[in-house]
Order: structure tokens, then sequence, then C-alpha cells
DNA sequence: TCCATAGTTCGAGTATCGTCGAACTATCAG
DNA sequence: CTGATAGTTCGACGATACTCGAACTATGGA
């Protein structure tokens, strides 16, 4: 990962809300929940929640898939931890001085991540 | 650490000059370097850099020392331990799935885990 | 077909951020 | 004291981000 990637990374959860969505979906799991449970919650209008999860959706954080009306959005676990693993890589002149992160099982239920949004 | 608190460290990493700011301090190490080093190696006017410098320092950051003339920053590893345990805190519903990080000599004071670090 | 629900896109107003020249403070050497 | 170096603060400008009402698309049910 490069530093203008994780920047954005790091951007996109430098936000009070956006933040808050996030953790919602990390602590919901790869099951994920629908848009308007998140809005609920977060007591967010319907726009702005879902200018939220656009911008987390470009960056890779979260993903969503449509399932009839509703959207389920879930944590994208693998970018979280490759984001970890930079802003803790080489640290102290390359000591080693941490483990290796790996939250829940990304090698598994990784799939299709690509650029669905245009 | 709550959300509005890692909201705010991760806005201060999510830019491009700050985020390469800490990991110059990171990979640095608890010696730390000073502004005119950062400067030179990232190509930062000087007020730029001053400007960034305090926004990570008021966070949290980093924290700089005056050596006569000079100024040494060094990352404030703590603060990053935290942020990181608040990401994947709750992780999948509290399902352990991740091992605790420690980045460098941090160590003996998460073992005192209820003492107040700043 | 028509309506209700779920969610997105658009547009505009406001607020905040990032940059950098210039002036300033702090420290040290002579 | 004077000058040089290290770093900060100030001011102003342009750029970007956030919010949200309103209109729009997508899906499903009657």
């Amino acid at each position: 990962m490069e530093t203008l990637n994780a920047a954005e990374l790091l951007a996109a959860l430098g936000h009070e809300s956006r933040l808050a969505i996030f953790r919602l979906l990390v602590e919901a799991g790869p099951a994920g929940i629908n848009a308007s449970a998140i809005g609920e919650q977060l007591g967010m209008a319907p726009a702005t929640l879902s200018f939220h999860l656009a911008h987390l959706s470009r960056v890779g954080l979260i993903a969503g898939e449509r399932e009839s009306r509703f959207i389920h959005y879930s944590a994208n676990f693998a970018t979280m931890d490759e984001l970890i693993a930079f802003l803790t890589s080489n640290c102290c002149q390359g000591e080693a001085c941490l483990p290796k992160t790996t939250c829940c099982d990304t090698t598994k239920k990784r799939r299709a991540k690509t650029g669905k949004t245009a």
C-alpha cells in the first residue's frame, strides 16, 4: 500500500460519521447491515448517509450488495488489515516490534471487491 | 477511545503530507528526527511543515522536544496503539479474531491499562 | 398498473482545510 | 551586540468537504 492510498483510507475514516458507520459495520461482521438500519442507528439523513457510504465504498473500506430492496453494507476487513499493516510497517527501523494483525478470516471470503462503483 | 477522538486521529493521518511525516517518525523510532530533516526529505515549505506538525501534535500522534536550536519530533506509539485497538475492537461482534497490537516498547504502558496515556 | 419502500444523485450553501510568503521568536556562535 | 540558523505564527487565497431538500431510480407487492 502506498502513502497516497493509505491517506485516502485514513481520510475516509477521519470523519466522525463515516467512522461511526465503519465501526458499526466492523461490529456487524461479514454479514453486514442495510443502509436504512445504519441511518436509523446514527440518525443520519438518507442523502448524507449515502454520501458517506459512497465515500467509504470508493476507497474500498466497505462494500454493498443489493438484496431485493435492501443494500447490505459490510466492512472490508482485508483493506483494514492492509491499512494497519501499512501504519506499523518498518516501525522503529524494521525491528520486529509488533505482531501481524489479521482481522477475522479475510482469506476465504473476499471474492469480488473490484470497482463496481462507477 | 471515543469515536470523535479516533476520528480526529484518523483525520490527522488522512492527509498525504501528514501521513508521510508520521511514517517517517514511525520509522525513525523513539529517537525521532528534527523538523528541518523532515522538511528536506519530504520537500515541504517550512510553514507548511510546521502547520502539519502542529496538527499532529495537537491530536497527540507526535511530540516535539527542543534540543538547542533543533526540535526533535517523534511518533507517539502509545496513541497509535490505542487507535488501532479502537479500530479493531468488537470486531465481528466480539469474536476474537485478531491479536492485540503493540508497537515497540509501549508494552509497559499497555500492561497497566488503567493508566492515563498522554 | 400503481403505490410504497430503499437508496442514490443533484444542486447549492456553508464551513473547513491546505498552502506559502513574510514576519516573527528562539537559540547559538563569534 | 550582530548575524545566522531552526522553527512558528499570521494572513489571505483557492480548493475541497459536509449537509440536506428535492428529485430520481430500483425493487417488490397488491
